[in-house]
DNA sequence: AGCCTTTATCGTATTTTGACGATAAACAAA
DNA sequence: TTTGTTTATCGTCAAAATACGATAAAGGCT
């Protein structure tokens, strides 16, 4: 097992790039937009099964798993086993976090 | 010439999905720490030349090119061709909406 | 004109992403 | 236990992203 990105540790020497690896990570999340309509769609739901958005988009269930998996690595939603299936809901706290550490970001 | 990708005219039927759109492109071109940091990187200097970028960062200069190439064509930064070289800076006015799209996005 | 500096683009190789079908795993209900 | 439902994961493939060196293009300087 060798080393990490070596870009990655470069890039973490100075200044706060762990707030700005984080914010990147959250936007690579909600950088495609079969993952916007999905929060979208978490959004109006408060809470749903994988089930579900896979009957609201033209896609395949393992699709919209991973793509509910990619989201949840990064943190945005969270999913709890409930029953049969999983339950999914928006981790508000992190996207308000999120939010405000953009608009510093981009305001400072 | 064919058609464009099948999944977005579908999901662009219903809903608003052409804002959705746009800030998955935004975000999309946030989603890499080495943008994100071009991006601080403007921020502080205001504006700069791909060079300095290149003197700051431990990449290539070919490779600092395509992802300023990346945030130009996201509407991230602007360049226009000054001197020698090409001057950067950040596109304020499209941070500041993408900002608040996004806010209205998560607080709604 | 010739030269130097700067940056964009080309060609290429490697890695990652995104999509699918098939299958395994977990749970409820009969 | 068996059956049915739901979702995660595996294997695969095509496409996109990322990085590099080399080269072309554009502009300033002597």
């Amino acid at each position: 097992m060798s080393t990490a990105n070596p870009i990655k540790q470069i890039l973490d020497l100075d200044g706060a790039p762990i707030e700005l690896d984080a914010m990147a990570r959250i936007c690579k999340a909600m950088g495609h937009p079969v993952r916007m309509r999905i929060i979208e769609f978490l959004k109006a739901e408060k809470q749903c099964y994988c089930g579900q958005i896979v009957n609201h988009l033209p896609l395949a269930q393992s699709t919209v798993s991973q793509h509910l998996k990619n989201l949840k690595d990064a943190g945005v939603i969270i999913g709890e086993v409930e029953g049969p299936g999983t339950c999914y809901c928006l981790n508000k706290s992190l996207l308000k976090q999120f939010k405000n550490n953009l608009a510093k970001f981009i305001d400072e």
